[in-house]
DNA sequence: CTTGACTCTGGTCTATACTCCAGACTTTAT
DNA sequence: ATAAAGTCTGGAGTATAGACCAGAGTCAAG
């Protein structure tokens, strides 16, 4: 069991941070010490990166909430809700690829091509290689 | 020419986004009428789908300005600078591909095996669909 | 058994990215 | 010609995601 410093340190994300999560309901410590003092196990450092992941992909905490508040309990919850929330993430996931597809591809440009090279200086800007891939 | 309303709707976001962008130097009107009123030009029009991307794509608006700042003029400007500068966002956006492919991937699990079939209830949460995939 | 490092709660503060007025002027439609 | 709709500037307000601080308790080492 880990205590929140240490958490801290393993995942490279602030105490305040990680209580902040809990305010929210992102997380839970696993345990508490007599004193009061956060005990986290191993579970608790895969929410964390599970969480920094979701992050990274441009959901917000909300949305993450809501996403490892997920249980599909096939029975008693309606699975078709769930369904629908996830189908509906991933149609937005697939944008973000996209979108990122594009901007990798005009940076690249960007950076291969108008760096010594003698392409034209229309090239020579974000706007400009992203126009010459849109084209 | 697009009154600052009209470039509102074809972007689809809002007149005041379109003034905070401007107070932060990411957009400037092409002209301005007798009265003050802002004119956009196609131009205009791109420069906004290229903030939308980057945004979507999770840079953020200071970001986006220097991205949009860019200029390799070759011979004036330090070139090496900004491919350092450029490079740096290829990695970032890298990254981000790799975690968003593994929460599609958790998301289409979560999706297809939860509703209906006889996976194991453990592939039935986020978590125990990213971990499924992660071993 | 004290000192320094760590943790607790609770609260204030900050940056980002807007949104929402207010009061005044302009344009458009009838 | 007038009303409705749109625009202007400037400023206040909001949501998100934390950072930072105070005062008090806790733990580990010498």
């Amino acid at each position: 069991m880990l205590k929140i410093g240490e958490l801290a340190q393993r995942t490279g994300i602030s105490r305040d941070a990680l209580r902040f999560y809990e305010k929210h309901g992102l997380i839970t410590p696993t345990a508490r010490t007599d004193s009061g003092y956060r005990l986290y196990s191993k579970s608790d450092v895969l929410r964390i990166s599970f969480i920094l992941s979701a992050k990274e992909v441009g959901f917000t905490l909300n949305e993450i909430h809501q996403l490892l508040e997920l249980e599909v309990t096939k029975d008693k919850k309606s699975c078709q809700d769930v369904k629908e929330f996830v189908d509906n993430k991933i149609q937005v996931v697939n944008q973000r690829l996209i979108e990122m597809k594009k901007i990798k591809q005009s940076l690249k440009t960007l950076s291969v091509a108008c760096c010594g090279g003698d392409e034209p200086a229309t090239h020579c800007t974000i706007l400009g290689a992203l126009n010459t891939h849109n084209r």
